[in-house]
DNA sequence: ATGCCTGCAAAGCTTTTGCAGATGC
DNA sequence: GCATCTGCAAAAGCTTTGCAGGCAT
């Protein structure tokens, strides 16, 4: 199973990593805060630490597991690092967040930073919006 | 001076909001931290708090005199809302932060928030970059 | 067996808040 | 004079870290 994905980075396939991995990989929101997947994991009836997840979720993203964005300044919000980049669009009014890809976008991105001098590394777009009625 | 743009904001012109304008204003870096400007004041003989510091920019930010940024997830930067509307790129090796403003990546971004059916209100765009050698 | 992990509690950082005194108008 | 504002200290919110015991290999 996920097994191998933490043995290939290097982690020990321990409960607690393979439990936040199934969380992560749930069907539900894909877009969830450290303190969702504790919350997530205590309701599962697993007994592990806040700061495990914190320490886990930050392994995840140095190996490339996991992906960390900010939508909002206070706090981080993780989501597996499946398939290609995306961008996201956080609706103000519900909380909804939804993925989008746009290759103008990124194109434009590149030429921009090359424009100043600068190698394009990566980036992070977000787009608050509404929904339209 | 600049107590025109506090009254107009129905802020009275204190020392503390006026000197805090000043330093934003002032020739060195437009992008700085909370405690950037606290640094600033208490290097200019100012005896301020850094809650009033952040009080201020606070409030700044309500009246549209000052933008927050989150260039890295840890931490605010403010700038001055001088002019017309711009992103950032900031480069991972010096800290350097560059403003630019691209209109393709402006038009897109609307076109793609009404493809999901929603309004664009607003939006985040940060280039993470690296000088050219 | 041994070195990597974990839970707990404590600490760290940025930012906010309560309160009594000070200040602008 | 009165409401607004400020400094200080304390608290809050998110995240990290130290440590002693526990687990995977």
């Amino acid at each position: 199973m996920d097994t191998f994905a933490l043995k290939k980075a290097g982690l020990k396939a321990t409960l607690p990593r393979l439990r936040i991995l199934e969380i992560l990989e749930g069907g539900g929101d894909r877009h969830l805060s450290a303190e969702d997947v504790y919350r997530a994991l205590l309701d599962a009836g697993e007994d592990v630490g806040l700061a495990t997840v914190y320490r886990v979720l930050t392994q995840f993203e140095s190996a490339g597991i996991v992906e960390r964005h900010n939508f909002d300044g206070s706090h981080s919000v993780f989501e597996m690092a499946r398939g290609p980049h995306h961008d996201h669009m956080v609706c103000l009014d519900t909380g909804q967040v939804v993925e989008f890809f746009d290759e103008e976008i990124e194109k434009r991105q590149h030429v921009v930073a090359a424009a100043n001098g600068f190698d394009l590394l990566d980036h992070s777009l977000i787009l608050y919006v509404k929904r339209k009625r």
